[in-house]
DNA sequence: AGGCTACATA
């Protein structure tokens, strides 16, 4: 049943490739470079990095070194499999390029959370005048500006696609819908999703996600049902976004309806990914005992493992379960899986629980063991760039002064209306959020909402991307200064967006 | 002649 997905008969079928491949030494055949190239693609979809490298070796051996497609396909093998700096390697050493050798180079950085280094090529093949971009390179160009949250390189991107008469191809429509709900504007993903004309499970899937992470619930099963009365086959990532879709809105008995239908009447059976979706909904709902005995009864790949425990982590402390926060950093920390923000949490969650010896111990036994923390950042786009904040660094803020004057400013406004942020338990519970203590008055997403409010006029929305999740001080404070200002914010965090608007938030303070 | 490049999850 479960080989009825084109995934699956994709995997089988370039599995038996590799296998082919590996007969024909016996045959006493010699692979060309069609063959090659093939087998490369075989090795990109499975993902085998050794086995790439290997006929990577024997590419140089029998002198195809210098095939174009031979060479495109190795660029995307090495990007397939993580390894950017090898893909990048290949397509260096190259003597000739063609706009699928680009594409492949384009895909492998914006696939590997390196979508700067993407739009920077993309700019270079631009340059270069040679050929025009494909629908193939724009998806991923799209794809990088997704990640990086770039709205105005995605809508100019979103020209160059109208131009080239691709806006009606499915996957570039999945592609600019992902884009604008990852850039803050959902409105956008709205309407390039209704003008699909016959929306595949994909643009479906897309769409239902996108409405999730606003906190759209609703909007979600809406379109879930809409696939399903279009006779639209769900698949398991489907029933990933609609079940989280469920925990973000709170709609936990909904949530287990949907899981037990999955099996049911789409015939999909759920896997870790989806439990973990339920514990999660158990979990921010204060369920915490039912989420923990799901847990404990879920069986997972080691990844998975990682988001299982890492998620009963998180809903642990945001209610201040100190005993199953203990048992699921131990469970990650023993298998050496997302072992600093197991750490910072569980010593959020003493703190929290006002444990402050324990909490501190776990820290300082973090600085003895070298475990470090990734800073927190944000980030905002004006004008085709992108500015950087960092928590409590005035110094490299752009326009640093006027920012913190503008804050300082702000934060006595906000006082006027009760605000009481700052506060010692505040700060320290938020350390997860930011490298440094003691500054919540500063943390990236302020100074970047300070700059954006000097530098963005007046009607226009801010929209704000940040590294981490964002704190709850810091979700107050935004609240009450969209009031003070008149102004409208997005913030894009980890997890979800935020849409502040004349003194309230779009989540409800639910998330 | 053929082979290589694109979209949704956590």
């Amino acid at each position: 049943m479960d080989f009825a997905h084109g995934r699956l008969r994709r995997y089988g079928s370039a599995q038996m490739a590799l296998w082919l491949f590996g007969k024909m030494p016996e045959c006493s055949v010699l692979p060309n470079e069609f063959t090659f190239a093939t087998v490369i693609n075989a090795c990109s979809i499975l993902a085998h990095l050794r086995t790439g490298k290997k006929i990577h070796a024997l590419v140089e051996l029998l002198g195809f070194q210098s095939n174009l497609v031979v060479c495109s396909s190795l660029v995307d093998m090495y990007g397939k499999c993580n390894d950017v700096d090898h893909a990048r390697r290949v397509f260096d050493l190259m003597g000739c390029r063609n706009v699928v050798s680009w594409t492949s180079i384009i895909a492998a950085y914006a696939q590997n959370a390196q979508g700067d280094e993407a739009l920077q090529l993309f700019r270079e093949f631009n340059r270069l005048m040679l050929e025009r971009p494909n629908h193939f390179m724009l998806a991923s160009v799209v794809n990088a500006c997704a990640s990086l949250g770039r709205l105005v390189s995605g809508k100019v991107a979103h020209g160059a696609v109208i131009r080239g008469g691709y806006d009606s191809n499915d996957v570039i429509a999945s592609a600019l819908l992902d884009m604008y709900a990852k850039c803050g504007c959902v409105e956008y993903s709205d309407k390039v999703f209704r003008r699909i004309r016959n929306p595949s499970v994909i643009p479906y899937t897309s769409m239902i996600v996108a409405a999730a992470k606003y906190g759209l619930g609703r909007m979600s099963l809406q379109l879930f049902q809409e696939m399903i009365d279009r006779r639209i086959k769900p698949n398991d990532v489907t029933f990933v976004g609609v079940l989280h879709a469920c925990s973000h809105s709170g709609l936990v008995d909904e949530g287990l309806q949907q899981l037990e239908s999955m099996h049911e009447k789409h015939g999909i059976t759920p896997t870790a990914k989806h439990y973990t979706c339920l514990v999660d909904m158990l979990g921010r709902t204060g369920r915490l005992n039912e989420a923990y005995e799901l847990a404990k009864s879920i069986e997972a790949e080691p990844n998975q493992e990682a988001l299982l425990w890492g998620t009963l982590l998180s809903a642990s402390r945001l209610h201040g379960r100190v005993d199953i926060a203990v048992e699921a950093s131990r469970r990650l920390i023993d298998s050496n899986q997302q072992v600093v923000g197991a750490y910072v949490t569980l010593s959020n969650a003493y703190a929290l629980n006002g444990e402050w010896e324990t909490a501190h111990d776990l820290r300082s036994e973090m600085r003895r063991t070298g475990v470090r923390k990734e800073p927190g950042c944000s980030w905002v786009e004006v004008k085709d760039s992108s500015y950087v904040f960092y928590a409590g660094d005035v110094s490299s803020c752009a326009r640093g002064n006027e920012v913190v004057t503008l804050l300082r400013e702000l934060e006595g406004k906000m006082k006027q209306r009760g605000y009481v942020g700052g506060s010692r338990g505040l700060v320290f519970v938020d350390v997860e959020e930011e490298a440094k203590e003691g500054i919540v008055g500063l943390h990236s997403e302020r100074l970047a909402l300070g700059f954006a409010l000097v530098s963005i006029p007046k009607g226009v929305t801010i929209r704000i991307m940040k590294n981490l999740r964002m704190c709850r001080d810091c979700h107050e404070a935004f609240k009450l200064i969209s009031d003070i200002v008149e102004r409208e914010f997005v913030v894009r965090d980890v997890n979800r967006f935020h849409h502040f608007k004349s003194g309230s938030c779009t989540c409800r303070d639910f998330w």
